[in-house]
DNA sequence: TTGAAAGCGCTAACAC
DNA sequence: GTGTTAGCGCTTTCAA
């Protein structure tokens, strides 16, 4: 840390500073650095040139307990690995961009009591709302969401109750629709690969839905593997080789995110197994990341950017719906066949 | 958003709520809540009981401005969707986990402008430090840094100089190196892909130590082709056909980031082209992403969490150096080189 | 258009 | 071990 080559001790800069520097009231100071009421121009130019000459920077800490307004919208996410959130994040970002807000990022790790200490800490910053995934929560982050009073947002999935609003897709709906998609292409012999459940709710809930779609044609999930930990696209290959060597005869496989969805279909192409004639593939999520494969993994969009944005939209009161709280947006996540389920 | 079911109009519980609600002090009540200080066993139970009875969460900003103390640290990056970064990120949370302190992030999206906005923001809030990606600012940036008063950590790279502490590793180096190590193997027709420059320094000064590299042995790069935006698996295969189609006798290309190495390699494998024989790849990064492809690309560590954990270890106060400011921590990034390099 | 007074909800410092 | 007092640095409100 450099000194400024001064010798007197550091304070920060406060009002009064930028007051006493430019011959102005604390509080004319206050409306200029605010841009709130009104402000001669001669003023506001002598005040605008002492902050920038003392490098004055406002505490907003003292100004969002006098005002009882901060512009800071929690949000609340279980991993930023995940390739999912990220997005989720940009949406945010973007429709919040002008309106003033700041969001703060927490993360969980996929883990409730974790969810619950991260959301007592941000809400002890008495944010103006808060964005978190999912509507699975312990009692008291729950009665904490209830009790906050502000707008609160539960994302990336509808399936469930929600404390206020909620913006996401059925996982389960989208499990189902796959099912049907893969039993109308004629696969019979189906097996589901994913994440260890109790942590990832909304991989559950596609897997439920996913059963009852085979269910509808009679037909029962010939075999499924969960893994954690590692990466991703290993672990794909590796559950691959596990499930075909225990089970040649499978003729689809259904994984709960594309990372190890793209892992399976590059198994398959190495060891020259005939995909989607052999066997089909699927993977959820529509990561872009991975366009550019040598073949198009089938999956199903999940939204992110725009569940990102219509949430943020509503803690900023600028919902496309007009309402005052309690919203639901439901999104519909589209199939995205590519090259890998199409029989010919 | 629900009201309990009371008709009563909500506000904000404050410390004179639970103080009146267990007959004790505000201040008494305060200690309990913060375990400061020596409080009898009863009394702190009855306030717990309070406390949690009315879903009393305090009031980090009125603390905040009496105690003079902000436990956050500022964390400013160019982006997330790189998968650099959340790395970091979670280097950074794991360091602070039992430190008291809490990350907040913002994001640059590679502008220094933006990074001037969010930094602005950030130092408003007055956080315990702050840790910020890359040595490159504005002069108003700069200027921000070095009067704040705080422990600043700049990450990521050290060829610069920093306003006060720099944890990161050499970008230049580890061109230098990548080039030496390519040379050595007998690669002769060298080709770069990379990002866009302005707005990646790292990859500017890896390109440049690279070339410094090359000029060792008096080799001259062959060709070299820049992009932005995209999927980056897609752009390292349209690349990497792009920069054969003008060079057939290329024998080896250094791709600034390991996601556009992987799509240039399936590129390769996919055409037959004979990898590490007829042409050799490396990336950087070392992103575990990637394991998993056919073939392991050569590479790069970035040391990404451990960057993340000694920046967050300098801003706590438990730097292993024992310095007080103006650390400066070189790590050593080491060639990973895979199945891509080594020609038999 | 500008200024003065009061107080946001909490904690430091000191008294008891 | 517990309570009292005086602010933290701003903004609200109201007066000039």
């Amino acid at each position: 840390m450099t000194n400024n080559g001064l010798a007197e001790p550091r304070r920060t800069l406060t009002l009064r500073d930028v007051s006493e520097a430019s011959g102005v009231s604390e509080m004319t100071v206050s409306r200029v650095l605010r841009n709130r009421g009104d402000v001669s121009p001669a003023t506001r130019e002598k005040v605008l040139e002492a902050a920038k000459a003392l490098g004055y920077v406002p505490n907003k800490i003292a100004g969002a307990l006098a005002s009882q307004r901060v512009n800071l919208v929690a949000v609340i996410i279980p991993s930023l690995s995940n390739l999912v959130f990220p997005d989720v994040l940009s949406g945010i970002s973007a429709e919040l961009e002008e309106t003033g807000l700041q969001p703060v990022f927490g993360v969980t790790n996929y883990s409730a009591e974790k969810e619950e200490a991260v959301l007592y800490e941000m809400l002890s910053w008495r944010p103006t709302g808060v964005i978190v995934a999912g509507l699975e929560h312990t009692d008291a982050a729950r009665a904490m969401l209830e009790n906050a009073g502000i707008p609160i947002v539960e994302i990336m999935d509808v399936d469930g109750t929600p404390v206020d609003s909620v913006v996401g897709i059925s996982h389960k709906r989208a499990g189902l629709e796959m099912a049907r998609a893969i039993v109308k292409e004629g696969y019979r012999k189906i097996g589901f690969l994913g994440t260890k459940m109790p942590y990832d709710h909304r991989a559950r809930k596609r897997l439920e839905g996913f059963e009852a779609g085979l269910a509808e044609a009679g037909i029962e999930l010939t075999d499924r593997e969960f893994y954690s930990g590692g990466s991703a696209l290993q672990k794909g290959r590796e559950m691959t080789e596990a499930i075909l060597a225990r089970n040649p005869d499978l003729d689809f496989i259904y994984y709960s995110n594309d990372m190890i969805g793209a892992g399976g279909l590059l198994y398959c192409l190495e060891k020259g197994i005939d995909v989607p004639g052999q066997i089909g593939l699927a993977g959820f999520n529509g990561v872009d990341l991975l366009e550019g494969l040598p073949r198009k993994l089938a999956t199903m969009d999940a939204c992110r950017h725009e569940i990102g944005r219509r949430a943020a939209a509503i803690v900023a009161g600028r919902s496309e719906t007009g309402l005052v709280g309690g919203e639901r947006v439901e999104l519909t996540p589209v199939l995205e066949p590519g090259d890998t389920i199409h029989r010919k």
